[in-house]
DNA sequence: CCAAAAGTGTTTGCTCTACACCCATGG
DNA sequence: CCATGGGTGTAGAGCAAACACTTTTGG
């Protein structure tokens, strides 16, 4: 009765009944003004109308879901090339008034200066919203959506190499070190933070600009280990 | 023209072109002669007719995705009110050779006893297949599925309690002990181990039956703390 | 008395915390 | 010479690893 549950299901699919649509949604974070922003845009049609919303598109049958969120950052954000992950998948029944749509959320970082690269005008960097600052509603379950990017980028922050992403490759310890605290949410201790992400960078010969007090040597992010050769 | 994409793939929907249906397929992990196994069917149908599978079923319009892994458990397994977690989405465009599937995969956790409890034909236990000795082929990506369960669960073992979920109610340090390591791979310290998570446990006045040996106490997980009453 | 497994106290070593201090620049 | 922020060494607290040891049962 377990196969009759099963020979059901697929008639009910190849009948073609209504069933949910998939959707990926995006939660874009960068920094600005020492801040955690989100990417965000009010909404055109209803429902919703003109209320703000992530970024999101549905997922086409001839393409991976990752390749889905590709091209929503290419069509909608202009953006290219940058680090995304899956968060987690939305499927609420009543998330969206209109139909069924099953959300699959992602979470992408950039740095600024990416964004300035990429789209020169700078009209992209206008729709990115502080994320502590979010006291106006938002589009569907988007808050939800954003506090679980939040919660997980604050949760890698702190095992893996996260941070780097939303700097450029040349930057410095102060800079590093005030990504990790937004991120984490809390301030560190400067000698002992670089005591533990030293074996992570490789510093290079050269300095910041004098600013009325010492310059900063710029670092790199040491390249990924290779796997050792012999074995 | 962002705008335009979207509006082209409302259309595209509503006009009832083909699109990506969604299923949950559900990795159950029990414990078994020291082993972590996991649930797995011979699939009745083609394609992969006979190949070991694991439990899925699609995910109806009505129902959130927690509601389809529950009735999966329920209608797959007979079972109800066990531990589960969404695990990842797989959505490859080639992963089911039909038509295109996107997958929200979960993981479970059930105690032996509570399997037996549930069923008490046994029948279900033999569904059972340890993880570490898989040498046998698995249906569409379900083996990149079970690994990624696998995965999960050694890492949520070491800072959340799911390693109680494989255990009864009552249990003994020797029991709980062997659970983290068969969860994390690898052998552990008994006093340290003990000293870790007295702050979970709340000892019993019960004792093991003798067995050749001194018995060991019985012990309990200690509820979850409530918020503190003064604030 | 011995084997086997349960259960406990103590030492050692490491990591993270916290503080103290020095350095380079502009004014 | 001072203010500002960059950069570094070192002592102490706390946690975890490792070891040594005692206890209780059956044979």
């Amino acid at each position: 009765m377990a196969n009759g549950e099963r020979e059901f299901l697929l008639n009910y699919h190849k009948e073609d009944y209504d069933r949910p649509s998939v959707a990926v949604d995006l939660v874009l974070f960068t920094l600005q003004d020492g801040k955690l922003t989100v990417f965000l845009q009010p909404r055109e049609e209803h429902p919703y109308q003109g209320v703000l919303a992530l970024p999101g598109t549905f997922v086409d049958t001839r393409e991976s879901i990752d390749d889905a969120v590709r091209r929503c950052l290419l069509q909608k954000i202009r953006l290219d090339g940058i680090y995304f992950e899956q968060l987690y998948t939305f499927g609420a029944v009543d998330r969206d008034p209109r139909m069924r749509i099953i959300s699959v959320a992602y979470y992408a970082l950039v740095s600024a200066d990416k964004l300035l690269e990429m789209d020169p005008t700078g009209d992209v960097l206008t729709h990115f919203y502080p994320v502590c600052e979010m006291d106006f509603p938002l589009a569907f379950d988007h808050r939800t959506i954003v506090e679980c990017g939040v919660a997980r980028i604050a949760g890698k922050a702190e095992y893996t190499d996260i941070a780097f992403e939303l700097l450029p490759a040349d930057f410095t310890l102060p800079q590093l070190q005030a990504v990790y605290e937004i991120l984490l949410g809390k301030p560190l201790y400067k000698a002992n933070f670089r005591k533990k992400i030293a074996d992570k960078i490789v510093a290079t010969d050269r300095m910041t600009a004098p600013d009325g007090h010492r310059p900063s040597q710029i670092y790199n992010k040491k390249p990924a280990p290779e796997v050792s050769g012999d074995q």
